[in-house]
DNA sequence: CACTTGACCTGTCCGC
DNA sequence: TGCGGACAGGTCAAGT
């Protein structure tokens, strides 16, 4: 899924889209990927009006008049596709190879504002979710009382970056930085992506690594983060943006999902590996144990 | 507590 | 062409 990038990506692009329009309706047949109910819909959502467009982690959070947010989380394959009035119903539209098919048979949830416009949750393994809560009652949810701080935090700093780790000792560097209560939002791709930069293999222990290692890791892991934003995410499979357009930092990355081809930095072949129970990719020239 | 593994789902790809 | 198994961007609930 969608990682802090992706969902940066979706979030920015949805806060053009629908900030001030007025839900008409919202259904869906999954309720796994819905679990509000009908009464709760109508009272909370519909004729509401969105208000902010917000993200925490990797979590969206959309923002409605009636005091209520739309909370979800995109999980593995999650997307949330904006269909313009125009697309739905004129011909030639530049988008509509992409969003013209929709719904599909892995749509969740449909959404429809009062401009005929329309906003579909996708989600092909039903990991994800949308869920309707009191605004109020997001910061009391257990992922967000637990979520570790936002690396592009302007104020965040590599000291407590490096401490963010001191809990996290005895494991290996990748599963630390994959944990959301170390440090919010970095998943597989850019764990793999900044770990080359700073050139750290991903089964290094925690205690092992180096004040100077931890420095090149945060700088890292916020340039590929930035990077991904600017090109718009990853889409390695599934990822799509609110107007479902990929994402092009695949043509950027380094290591992941380049297994076999030469490393950019020294030209030796790039190799696959299981650590943390993930796919993982790195330079054994680069990253030594 | 910290750490590891399996479970949650659907779809695709790869080897036989 | 079919079938089985591994694997896929994430998190949780169980185990130890």
């Amino acid at each position: 899924m969608p990682e802090l990038p992706e969902v940066e990506t979706v979030r920015r692009g949805l806060s053009e889209l629908i900030i001030g329009k007025q839900i008409l309706s919202a259904t869906s047949d999954t309720p796994k990927s819905f679990p509000n109910t009908v009464a709760d819909v109508r009272q909370f959502m519909i004729d509401a009006k969105v208000t902010a467009v917000r993200r925490r982690a990797k979590v969206l959070l959309i923002d409605l008049s009636s005091d209520y947010s739309l909370v979800i989380h995109l999980k593995m394959t999650g997307q949330l596709v904006y269909v313009d009035a125009q697309a739905r119903f004129g011909a030639g539209h530049p988008n509509d190879s992409l969003v013209n098919a929709l719904p599909d048979k892995s749509t969740r949830v449909t959404m429809s504002f009062n401009d005929e416009s329309m906003l579909f949750f996708n989600d092909q393994r039903k990991f994800g979710w949308v869920k309707l809560l009191p605004t109020a009652e997001i910061v009391n949810l257990p992922f967000m009382q637990k979520v570790g701080p936002e690396p592009l935090d302007l104020h965040f700093t590599a000291k407590q970056f490096r401490e963010r780790f001191t809990r996290r000792a005895r494991t290996n560097i990748k599963a630390a930085i994959l944990d959301q209560s170390v440090v919010a939002g970095v998943g597989n791709i850019y764990a793999d992506e900044s770990l080359w930069g700073a050139k750290i293999h991903p089964k290094r222990l925690v205690g092992s690594i180096t004040d100077a290692e931890f420095e090149l890791l945060y700088t890292d892991v916020r340039a590929v983060m930035n990077l991904s934003i600017e090109k718009g995410g990853s889409s390695n499979r599934n990822y799509v943006n609110a107007e479902g357009k990929r994402g092009s930092y695949m043509d950027f990355a380094n290591v992941f999902r380049r297994e076999g081809l030469p490393c950019p930095r020294c030209g030796t072949t790039i190799e696959k590996l299981r650590v943390a129970g993930r796919g993982t990719h790195i330079c054994p020239f680069c990253q030594v144990l």
